[in-house]
RNA sequence: GGAGAGAUGGCUGAGUGGUCGAAAGCGACAGUUUGCUAAACUGUUGAACUGGGAAACCGGUUCCGCGGGUUCGAAUCCCGCUCUCUCCGCCA
């Protein structure tokens, strides 16, 4: 959520972003929406306070009066005022509800580095990382060999659960957990407190993450006759993590790293790029959360990428940086780098696929989850910064190396950061 | 799932219908004292929104877990909910 102050300083600057993240145009007319209620809104609640300033007098005087003739009379005027302002808070509330809900659906501000436009095209690539191993055979793609190995069955997947689910299996399981292990190893060594989060949150919650659970197109399972939804990312519970607190200057940042199952409904995602482990419906992440002072950001957000980075070098795999257009940034990220893994097999003739995601979010999830920051010295508060980043997909993860670290008699070579948590070096063999 | 107890400011804790944004203590901050620290003493000390003012500051509204209700008036009475604790049951 945007700051409604603002907003209504600078309307047409909000409207151009709007136009840049190509939001819809039912978005885009929010703004002159947010800046009609509030002029509603303001002249009522003006009314209404006048109401009430008048009514706490009566109630006072009227405690003090001790003639009974007098006492009545006040008891009149209290009668009185209580009906007038019965329906102007009715519509005060009705006009704050609507505010904050169409306020909410405003997307964030664009960090001006930010390339603008939409679609792949417009995504800035700022480097690549790696170079793309040559092979003396036809790649095979990880459903092949996952089938080969016995690891990975979505048949059973599909039996019991649906299209999009999936057991692991044999070393694909240890493969998982070596990832786990070895990504939170990683980052707690480097301040990070580590997290195992609950899978399931409050609507609330997910509200303030800048998720809508309730839309048709909506990305979130929804557990019936409650008000919780499975998460998508771990980035929800740990964000709710310190809803309603304020923190101390001195203990930011913030860092957790966070492991969670994530669940993801992927509606309208039907087509491309969803045969295998790429767009399941279910997979185990592990993601970085901060929370810090607004002149931090940046600097905390170049770190998790670098973090990012240094993780799937460490892996071995082929990456590229992108720098994500307006377009694609959603609603809460106010700059969002992606890292894209080389998977050499699962796109025809090699490709390029996201594998994790960073997001500096500046102030827009902290206000709205309500999570502020005593500045030493200062009087009040400020809302927090947060900051989200994937530190490992895991089934993404799982793709890059079974394609990138395939053999050519079928067995798979463990990356090699990852054997003293996997107590093998190659995957498949008995 | 059943029974009971509770939720008040940074913390502890008083407050059962009007003078309560809320006693007291602790903590924190400032001052006095002091070679420095401590102690002692004095004072200050919640938040959001909002009107006036250059500012210091001066007003107003809201907030005692959350949401309703009763009343001229609610921290206080009534209803619903959430959470915490204790006991019982069940359970990995």
């Amino acid at each position: 959520m945007l700051d409604l102050k603002y907003v209504l300083a600078n309307v047409e600057l909000v409207k151009q972003n709007c136009r840049d993240r190509h939001v819809s145009p039912e978005i885009l007319e929010e703004v002159e929406h947010v800046v009609r209620l509030d002029g509603e809104y303001r002249l009522i609640l003006k009314e209404v306070e006048e109401l009430r300033r008048r009514a706490n007098e009566v109630a006072q005087a009227t405690g003090k009066e001790k003639d009974a003739g007098k006492r009545a009379e006040l008891v009149a005027e209290g009668k009185a005022l209580k009906t007038a302002s019965g329906d102007k808070e009715a519509t005060l509330r009705a006009l704050e509800i609507e505010l904050k809900d169409r306020l909410g659906r405003i997307p964030n501000m664009t960090h001006p580095d930010a390339p603008v436009g939409s679609g792949d095209d417009a995504n800035r690539e700022l480097r690549i990382v790696g170079t793309p191993r040559k092979f003396d055979w036809t790649p095979r793609d990880h459903l092949e060999i996952g089938r080969d190995l016995d690891m990975i069955d979505f048949e059973a997947g599909g039996k019991v659960t649906g299209s999009g689910f999936y057991y692991l299996k044999n070393d694909a399981v240890l493969l998982d957990l070596a990832l786990q292990q070895y990504t939170m190893k990683k980052l707690a060594g480097a301040g990070f407190t580590p997290v195992i989060t609950p899978d399931l949150a409050r609507i609330q919650i997910l509200e303030g993450i800048g998720f809508n659970p309730r839309g048709s197109e909506t990305q979130v399972y929804s557990v019936d006759q409650t008000d919780l939804c499975l998460v998508g990312t771990a980035e929800i519970t740990l964000g709710g993590m310190l809803a309603d607190t304020v923190l101390e200057e001195t203990e930011m940042p913030k860092k957790y790293v966070g492991l969670s199952h994530c669940f993801r409904t992927e509606a309208g995602a039907a087509g491309r790029a969803s045969r295998g482990l790429y767009r399941v419906h279910q997979f185990t992440k592990v993601e970085m959360f901060a929370f810090c002072k607004p002149e931090d950001s940046g600097a905390i957000h170049l770190d998790f990428l670098r973090l990012e980075e240094e993780i799937f070098q460490e892996l071995g795999i082929p990456y590229r940086v992108i720098d994500t257009c307006t377009g694609d940034l959603g609603g809460p990220a106010y700059r969002k780098f992606d890292l894209e893994a080389w998977m050499p097999a699962f796109f025809a003739g090699g490709g390029f696929g996201e594998v994790t995601s960073t997001s500096d979010c500046s102030d827009y999830q902290a206000r709205r989850l309500n999570i502020r920051y005593k500045a030493e010295g200062q009087k009040g508060t400020k809302f927090v910064h947060t900051l989200n980043g994937t530190a490992v997909a895991i089934s993404r993860a799982i793709i890059a190396i079974l394609e990138n670290y395939q053999r050519e008699d079928g067995f798979v070579d463990v990356p090699p950061v990852l054997v003293p948590f996997l107590g093998k070096t190659i995957l498949g063999k008995k």
